[in-house]
DNA sequence: CGCAACATACCAACTAGTTTGTATGTCAAA
DNA sequence: TTTGACATACAAACTAGTTGGTATGTTGCG
């Protein structure tokens, strides 16, 4: 193992091109989609050479297969579970809002819409190996929001007369039509006035006696 | 203009060849995504050739244009505003619980998802021209549907708090959002679930005192 | 009506460029 | 020196779109 301070002199170091490969091929694919993003086009991005891609990856599949494993899956993780079990003692739907309402409204990320969505809506239905792992994603994200609702029902902050499993689901399919929405819109208002929807939403998920309901008005 | 009988028995019949093509090329694109469509699979799937396609449509955007304004624009139309229209004194929200409940959740449907957000999903960040002109398919839905709940708010049947608008993208966004996800689990079931949790809400959206809220329990 | 003049609808082959993937060679590091 | 990590050049298949030509349908005119 060499030290940091040589390995920046390396001519040659296998993890650091795996990585740009990675990188600029997410780019690639999150702007023209997995079928037309070349692999040409991946190469210009970076100043790697198809020998070296080659080399990494089998096929163009699989660095398709790569991208979602190891940069698509990082989304609903970090910015949903990571959050959820940082907040473990809270009150999770103030967790899940402050969630909601952390979701980035640049316009370049509401242009280019949900990474993960994305790669679900062309991929799944044309080959069943990125489905497997898109689905693993979705189902640990939805797992994620369903142990978050069981914790408040436990707790007394969330509704028991709802199923945390389908209400988790009603919250990803939420937020993944809004963000469809505002992709098709080119337009982070369609985004904000629907964060302002599902905020409503969840909060209807509390207890009646614990209704705080953040109604402090702050410009949506 | 000659009558049906012998129109049958044409050689040449223009429109019918332009409708084939049409079909033919949404059910390609729809199965594959615009940009791999390839214009020879289109082809084949029809017996009409380069030549006759390119007579027609000036190049593969203009056909895909015509995909958009004149196949996936029925779909909103035919399934939610017309009924809507129909529906003309009854209860709105009666209405679109009724829509939500009749969307094909075939196998084959689910699988392919949504026309609509197949398209806008793919190209709305690619192409200005499909962006507009799947964004009037979205507005012109969801402002049938603010109408319907407006009319409501009239009857007194549908609460006046809400915003008609923002109710009404919200439900498209909870539908596509939902779609998506069963598109990606390629199973019906998700779908249904789905359509429990869309019409529990849509039963919210109800005047307190109107209460119907059907819970008759039938199996989803 | 009958026929020439024209316009539309279409066809098969081709072009120029792009696609993923490979075969072979070279150079750095252990 | 051997082996992994690349680079270069290339191939075979596929891409959208064009070409020149032909068959069919329509229409104006005698």
């Amino acid at each position: 193992m060499l030290r940091a301070r040589e390995k920046k002199l390396r001519l040659r170091d296998p993890e650091r091109t795996r990585k740009r490969l990675l990188r600029a091929a997410f780019r690639t694919v999150y702007r023209s989609g997995f079928q037309s993003a070349s692999v040409d086009a991946i190469l210009a991005a970076t100043n790697v050479t198809k020998g070296a891609l080659y080399h990494h990856f089998a096929s163009k599949e699989d660095l398709g297969y790569a991208i979602v494993d190891e940069i698509v899956a990082k989304f609903p993780h970090d910015r949903w579970l990571l959050p959820l079990e940082r907040s473990n003692d809270n009150d999770p739907i103030d967790a899940l809002i402050g969630i909601v309402k952390a979701i980035p409204a640049r316009p370049r990320d509401v242009k280019g819409g949900c990474p993960l969505v994305n790669l679900a809506q062309e991929m799944s239905p044309l080959d069943e190996q990125f489905r497997k792992r898109l689905e693993r994603i979705f189902h640990s994200w939805q797992e994620g929001i369903a142990e978050a609702l069981r914790r408040g029902q436990h707790q007394g902050t969330v509704r028991c007369d709802l199923v945390p499993e389908e209400s988790a689901s009603f919250l990803i399919a939420m937020v993944e039509g809004y963000e469809v929405l505002a992709k098709n819109a080119q337009d982070p208002k369609v985004w904000n006035v629907g964060i302002k929807s599902i905020v409503g939403w969840l909060n209807s998920l509390r207890t009646p006696g614990n209704r705080k309901r953040g109604r402090s008005h702050r410009r949506v």
